[in-house]
DNA sequence: AATTGTGCTTGATTAACATCAACTAATTAG
DNA sequence: CTAATTAGTTGATGTTAATCAAGCACAATT
């Protein structure tokens, strides 16, 4: 269960063998089963998590009990609401498993603490931080320059593994529409073959 | 006009006096007009641009010549074209001075090597991100949850010193509608006074 | 001071998307 | 296996925001 864990890190970073299983040690693995919630919006987020195996969703719930998507995360992401988890806030995310998930949770001293001791870490963490600010950009592009169908079509073709898993309500959502608007999208969309 | 920055790293992580010395070499110096261009799309990005006076905003211009901003920055803020600065990728990201500015210029050399020169200047640039990561998550909501008119008011009471400044052409951009719309809506909230 | 442009506004019309309600298909629980 | 939920679709209608066109106001340029 580790292993994808530490093949990610060394995709950005290296780590000799005795930092891997170091490394490893801070991590708790646990399962989620599918609805399960691993984060209630107004608790505080004790882990940064890493998705070994599965697939979450992130998301807030408005006054009107509506849903919004932040983040889909699947087997080699990330997912945490960093607010909380690094200021101790309350979480304003919900965390929902869509799928049987199998995670590795990483507490804030684990994360202080493997920063001290690993070289390499702080760097593998600020180019994930990197990474995901550049995917935020790409998303907030994505509302702002595209149509519905438009953004639809383009993370369809960008990031099929993970949206051809979500349910179609999730990525509306996702996408800020309705689904009867996604549905009707996806109608138009397939009429044209 | 190096005070400023010093005065910006110090609120987030500790530095000596000689570390600050050090690191304020690392930055050159440079003034740009208004309505100057301090990046443009295609162009590498070479550099983290710290702003110690001024107000930019960095935009992508789509294949009908629409404008598209992605931030604006005033003092005590960064800019750059994060995947060009970085991977060298060519920047999609045009950067226009909105205001006459004075910006203090990093190239990604002199990262690199004040990140192995300072020990506390690693953790300052990873914080960054992770305020960056939750300014862009908050951004996201803005215009996934409310309508145009409720985004508007809460940019307008969460961050009064940006967009009072601001052009309306470029706030409209910014909010994904077009002048026209803002327009009405700044008419609509005076007339409720 | 006159001129040219640019930014912002206003009105009329159109297009995109939301809402509400009813229905069907797919999952889940007993 | 069947009933009960939940997810997704479809249609009719309403609302929000975009587009097109014209005008005004302010700034920059001469």
């Amino acid at each position: 269960m580790h292993d994808r864990l530490i093949a990610a890190i060394r995709q950005k970073v290296n780590l000799t063998d005795e930092e891997a299983a170091t490394f490893e040690r801070f991590f708790i693995p646990r399962k989620y089963r599918k609805r399960q919630y691993v984060l209630n919006a107004g608790d505080k987020c004790q882990y940064l998590m890493f998705v070994a195996k599965g697939l979450l969703r992130s998301f807030t719930v408005d006054d009107d009990g509506g849903e919004h998507v932040m983040q889909f995360a699947m087997e080699g992401a990330w997912i945490t609401d960093m607010g909380s988890f690094l200021s101790g806030d309350d979480a304003i995310y919900n965390i929902e498993a869509l799928e049987d998930s199998e995670l590795l949770l990483l507490t804030r001293d684990g994360m202080e603490e493997l920063i001290e001791t690993i070289a390499n870490v702080e760097r593998y963490f600020r180019v994930l931080m990197q990474n995901s600010i550049m995917a935020l950009q790409r998303r907030i592009r994505l509302t702002q320059m595209y149509s519905a169908e438009e953004a639809y079509l383009q993370i369809m073709e960008l990031q099929p593994d993970i949206f051809n898993r979500a349910p179609l309500q999730h990525i509306a959502s996702y996408l800020g529409i309705t689904p009867e608007t996604l549905s009707r999208i996806r109608k138009q969309v397939a009429k044209r073959e």
